[in-house]
RNA sequence: GGGCGCCUAGCUCAGCUGGUAGAGCACUGCGAUCACACCGCAGGGGUCAUAGGUUCGAGUCCUAUGGCGCCCACCA
């Protein structure tokens, strides 16, 4: 049969999903828990069904797969467990903006019709995102695709939290917490982001009861002063130590309230005088514990004023405050008004300002959990990569409080408890209770559900079927290395800890390695307010999937953020190309008569004709091992941009500039089908094979599509083997010959481009060779260099004639001794002059900083003596070359002595 | 306030355990030679933020300073 030719540059339209499908219908992304080979799982950091495609997303997926590819090949029983979060409050948002566009409101519908929404929202638009990783080429086990919500994960939380509830670890309780007026609901102090605000400092009087002095206080927060049952001052402080004790007549309300003295307060800020607010402040709330202070709630769950806010009452909380600094002024109660810059902290979710809030919530109480995982960490059972990321857990984790695991919503999983507002009792259990078992009266359904973490923070075990041991289980726990970002070391890693080492009684990955954010080409966060955006996908329809997953893959370096560059992504979309037409041109030139050798056969070829075979073969096939080790080191260090540069540096620079230019004449001659050219163009075949699946981690689908082009066998590149190394290949000594030979080369080509010569002149070389060793080699070559050197003719000669003797110029020296070509007379005397003086000029640098190591007894005592040892080597193959280059210049007139 | 990280070629960044400073892009010159102009060949460009220190030897380790960034805490 005859190859069919392929097209001149590489398009990935079409194709890339053509392989997807074939590789889905296939079923080589299924991971199988009867296997006998070793294991290797990764659970997906499940993004939140409201998600869409972002460049963080695209590159987390882009390393697992580059990962689990690479294990696959590599002989692994592969499973990467694909799944998505149910994300409470995510979905609730987008819901609420739907819901407000129709001018209703989640409390219109009711928790039955929200739901049914909510699962119909899901059930349209939930499996969005997983659509779009298909496209980057993941190769997640779909046939095992979880939801949080799901019945088995459902039953896992359920479980969960009812054996924590028995255990005392979960308790209920009133407390201040973090509210979100527009969300409403309490959210947990992770949820809260702080950012920066110029706000107002408003100093305000307070009348001192049974005196005509004021107290003045600052505030940034006025209308909560409606709520104030205190005044606090430092009960060393000598201005107020006295007034201790007595009261002020707290101002709009008219209600004495008491001066106290606590030593939380700053003497040294604004007046040394703090108003108490219980009921909407946490450290209020703290001082009011301590001193007995009665709780006014002034401002409800949306924000609103109360009716304990007298005539305030039923105004939002911002307009209250600027109608209470408007009163205080015209009561001349306003001492003064000063800008402050100061934090305010916001719902992550939906940026309002936080109220904090008294209420009755369900709290998980982690210190006896935390105490096992920070363990882990400290042993290295769980490492971090890169390791300085275990600081920011531990920070965390020593710190931790408890977490307030409830929330008024009702997308999520309901917490399976029951009140009995008759006897008071709770009841924490598995099954819904009949009736209260204490007084048969009725039972009230909790209708808090559970933050979204906690489901997530079983993911890795809940995915695989516990509270069942399941196969899976077993078979995939724990798992093997989790990816993800920074930004949720504290939401999901470390319960993921807590909760595997509670449950599973291990933990759920040992290694955690910690992507960077992908920003955009200036360093700038990419976020929808700047505009500064983005879409993968739109750069995958534009560059194919392997261009966008080969330029993440190349920037990821463990830790650093990324800063995303279209002009480099270009750069990778062009070795796509320059991959593609290599394999054209091999192509091309194949008759329809070769057929794959396998591995072995070229090992076994190299064993009974190493003698025989040329340089380049056995270079190549030694490189192909190195690029095959180092490679698969890299990813095991998650080194992926190193991983990259290896595979990238290798195909292009040496397969194609070195090693394809080299066989061309081979490949482009038809004869000799049976003797040495089909010996060497199997070694092509399968160099070219070895470098598709060293390359196909990477980039997947161009791999796929050249490797099915070519002679192979197998039904697809992404099950072969992950080349490993084979020590037969191994031959520095080929590997070091190769290397004279491209510094003869690359001197000749520089010194044609250096002295302006025609880059159509037809040339002859001369040239000697220092080590008789190497000549042979050399001698064996010139064939090699006079193609890649474009000359005419080159031989070896004992000496090279005398400038004025001959048509041939002495024209520069290379590691093994000098060449010469002929000029004819064409050569620019001057400029040949000015480029070996420079050459010399360099190199004498190099030879007095080496010389002054060397001439060092200090260096020579001290270092290694293999340090040693290179440095006189290097600097007596510096002194020799110098001496050759200086013989060349003293035959040219006019050349300084140079010293 | 506490902690972590970064500062290397015009730009964006590599340089892991100290031993001859690298890549991509950009730039300059040459080249339509039959895989690729998404290309080839050759080339220019760096006191590795600054100042000290350790060491035979520092981009790499230590200290300080300056600039930038991130995380935690969150004093009204």
């Amino acid at each position: 049969m005859s190859r069919e030719v392929i097209e001149k540059a590489y398009d990935p339209t079409g194709l890339e999903r053509r392989w997807y499908s074939f590789w889905e219908r296939e079923n080589y992304f299924a991971a199988d828990h009867a296997s006998p080979k070793p294991k290797f799982s990764i659970v997906i950091p499940p993004p939140n069904v409201t998600g869409s495609l972002h460049m963080g997303h695209a590159l987390q997926h882009t390393l697992h797969d580059i990962l689990v590819r690479w294990k696959r090949m590599q002989g692994y029983n592969v499973l990467w467990l694909p799944g998505t979060d149910h994300a409470s409050i995510a979905v609730h948002y987008v819901l609420d903006k739907q819901l407000e566009a129709e001018g209703k409101s989640r409390f219109d519908l009711g928790r039955e019709q929200f739901l049914s929404l909510a699962w119909k929202w899901k059930a349209e638009s939930g499996g969005i995102i997983l659509n779009q990783m298909r496209r980057l080429g993941v190769s997640c086990d779909w046939s095992r695709e979880r939801f949080t919500m799901d019945e088995g994960l459902s039953n896992a939380v359920k479980e969960v939290f009812v054996r924590l509830y028995e255990e005392g670890l979960i308790y209920r309780g009133e407390y201040i917490v973090n509210w979100c007026p527009r969300c409403k609901t309490a959210i947990s102090d992770l949820e809260v982001a702080y950012r920066q605000v110029l706000g107002k400092l408003w100093f305000i009087r307070y009348p001192i009861i049974g005196s005509s002095q004021h107290l003045v206080l600052a505030t940034t927060r006025p209308e909560t002063m409606l709520g104030d049952t205190a005044v606090a001052v430092h009960p060393e402080d000598d201005r107020y130590r006295n007034l201790i004790g007595g009261q002020v007549q707290l101002p709009l309300m008219d209600r004495p309230i008491p001066i106290i003295g606590d030593s939380f307060v700053d003497r040294d800020f604004a007046t040394g005088i703090v108003k108490i607010t219980p009921a909407h402040d946490p450290h209020d709330y703290e001082v009011a514990l301590r001193h007995e202070l009665p709780r006014v709630t002034v401002i409800d769950e949306s924000g609103r004023m109360t009716p304990g806010a007298g005539a305030f009452a039923g105004l939002d909380r911002f307009e209250c405050r600027r109608r209470i600094v408007d009163q205080l002024a015209s009561e001349s109660l306003l001492a003064k008004t000063e800008e402050y810059l100061h934090n305010v902290g916001h719902c992550d979710r939906c940026a309002s300002a936080i109220e904090p809030k008294v209420s009755l919530q369900w709290y998980l109480k982690v210190e006896s959990l935390a105490k096992p995982a920070i363990a882990a960490v400290e042993s290295g059972t769980v490492r971090f990569v890169p390791d300085s990321f275990k600081n920011r857990y531990f920070e965390w984790m020593y710190n931790i409080h408890d977490w307030c695991i409830s929330r008024q919503l009702w997308w999520g999983h309901q917490i399976p408890a029951w009140f009995c507002d008759a006897c008071g009792d709770v009841l924490v259990q598995r099954d819904k209770p009949e009736a209260c078992p204490k007084c048969k009266g009725c039972l009230r359904e909790e209708t808090d559900i559970l933050d979204t973490w906690f489901s997530s923070a079983l993911w890795p075990f809940s995915t695989l079927g516990w509270p069942e041991e399941t196969p899976d289980l077993k078979t995939f726990y724990p798992t093997d290395v989790l990816i993800t970002g920074p930004d949720i070391i504290f939401f999901w890693v470390a319960r993921m800890i807590m909760m595997g080492l509670k449950y599973m009684g291990d933990v759920p990955f040992h290694q955690v390695h910690i992507n960077g954010i992908v920003r955009d080409a200036n360093r700038q966060k990419m976020s929808k307010t700047k505009g500064n955006i983005i879409e993968p996908l739109q750069l995958v329809e534009e560059y194919g999937a392997d261009a966008v997953r080969f330029t993440l893959s190349s920037m990821a370096v463990p830790g650093t953020d990324i800063p995303f560059s279209t002009d480099r992504m270009k750069g990778y979309s062009a070795f796509a190309n320059k991959v593609w037409n290599a394999a054209r041109f091999v192509l091309m030139n194949l008759d329809g008569s070769e057929s794959h050798v396998s591995a072995e056969g070229i090992d076994e070829l190299l064993r009974q004709k190493a003698l025989s075979l040329p340089l380049e073969d056995i270079w190549i096939l030694h490189r192909l091992d190195e690029v095959a080790r180092g490679i698969s080191d890299s990813l095991e260090k998650f080194r992926f941009h190193e991983a990259s540069s290896l595979i990238y540096q290798f195909f292009w620079h040496e397969f194609c500039d070195w090693y394809i230019e080299l066989i061309k004449p081979v490949l482009t001659t038809k004869e000799d089908p049976a003797g040495p050219r089909a010996e060497r163009i199997s070694i092509l075949l399968h160099a070219m094979d070895y470098s598709l699946r060293l390359l196909h981690p990477f980039m997947p689908f161009i791999t796929e599509e050249i490797w099915q082009k070519m002679p192979h066998s197998g039904r697809s590149l992404m099950v072969q083997e992950f080349p490993s190394a084979r020590t037969i290949r191994s031959n520095p000594d080929a590997a070091r010959a190769m290397q004279v030979l491209f510094d003869l080369v690359l001197a000749v080509r520089s010194a044609r481009t250096e002295m302006n010569l025609d880059p159509r002149a037809e040339l002859d070389a001369r040239l000697t060779v220092a080590e008789p060793a190497m000549r042979a080699t050399v001698e064996e070559s010139l064939d090699r260099v006079r193609a890649l050197a474009r000359l005419r003719s080159v031989a070896i000669a004992e000496a090279l004639p005398e400038t004025s003797e001959d048509v041939f110029v002495l024209c520069g020296i290379w590691t093994q001794g000098e060449f010469a070509l002929n000029l004819a007379g064409a050569i620019d005397v001057g400029a040949q002059r000015r480029r070996l003086e420079k050459e010399r000029d360099s190199l004498a640098a190099e030879i007095e900083k080496i010389l002054r190591k060397v001439n060092n007894h200090e260096f020579r005592s001290r270092a290694p003596q293999e340090v040693v040892e290179e440095n006189r080597r290097r600097h007596a193959e510096l002194l020799e070359r110098m001496g050759r280059l200086e013989g060349l210049l003293a035959q040219f007139p006019g050349a300084d002595s140079g010293e």
